[in-house]
DNA sequence: GTCGTGTTCAACCAGGTGGTTGTACATGGA
DNA sequence: TCCATGTACAACCACCTGGTTGAACACGAC
């Protein structure tokens, strides 16, 4: 699959159990086995999830003795929220353009700069 | 599709063509038909996208004579920030932690094992 | 070397997803 | 009223995905 890693980041973060990896590995580095545990799933599963994780960016694999660690790599989450923030910010100050446009009906509909009706 | 929303979400973000939705909602809001000219698929398809932004909450359709402009809902995007900077700042806390650890560290210790968050 | 542990690879399967075409419904205008 | 437009629904298809089992690989310990 040819996606670019935005679809990979948040397609990886669609599914319960990527998430529940995640929110693990926030907390310490762990190995497919520890992962694997508390779910009712193979290793093999869970070894798959990871390749995924992997794949969107979001984690990293070391090698230490025939062990694996997982390493959380979050700087990947700064792809989302920047994209995320993004519209956001836009479709607030869209609203607040319609505000002004309720208060003052101006002829003028340029589009307003990213940061420029941002502060009231 | 039982999946959470926050499941839903993200995965509705998975889709280029529908981020790119979202991109153009949050300019304007816009019918169907306006949201398929611009893709190479049929509107049935643009209308499946809309239908899994939908049921993500992510946008809304009204009523409006035979049309039916669809609406972009911004606020769920507060779901996935929420989620992202959680661990994020864990993560973030926890190399801190990791910093000390290495700051305290007598040269001769070992390898932090990667159980190194747990303490505390 | 052999054994045990941890991990990965390959093949397979059921279900989901994004696309299609065809049909039907809803509404405003002629 | 009939017609054109906008939208939704249903059936179908190719591909992807998350799971399985079984085998193989990579080390360290003995």
């Amino acid at each position: 699959m040819a996606a670019d890693q935005l679809s990979r980041v948040f397609s990886a973060l669609a599914d319960p159990t990527r998430r529940d990896i995640v929110a693990r590995l926030a907390v310490s580095d762990a190995t497919v086995n520890d992962l694997a545990e508390p779910y009712d799933v193979t290793v093999q599963a869970v070894s798959k999830h990871l390749k995924v994780l992997e794949s969107a960016g979001l984690v990293s694999r070391s090698r230490e003795a025939q062990r694996r660690p997982v390493h959380l790599e979050a700087e990947v989450f700064d792809l989302m929220t920047k994209w995320i923030e993004r519209y956001r910010r836009q479709a607030e100050e869209r609203y607040g353009r319609l505000d002004d446009l309720l208060r003052a009906m101006p002829d003028d509909t340029e589009p307003i700069p990213p940061e420029a009706g941002a502060l009231r």
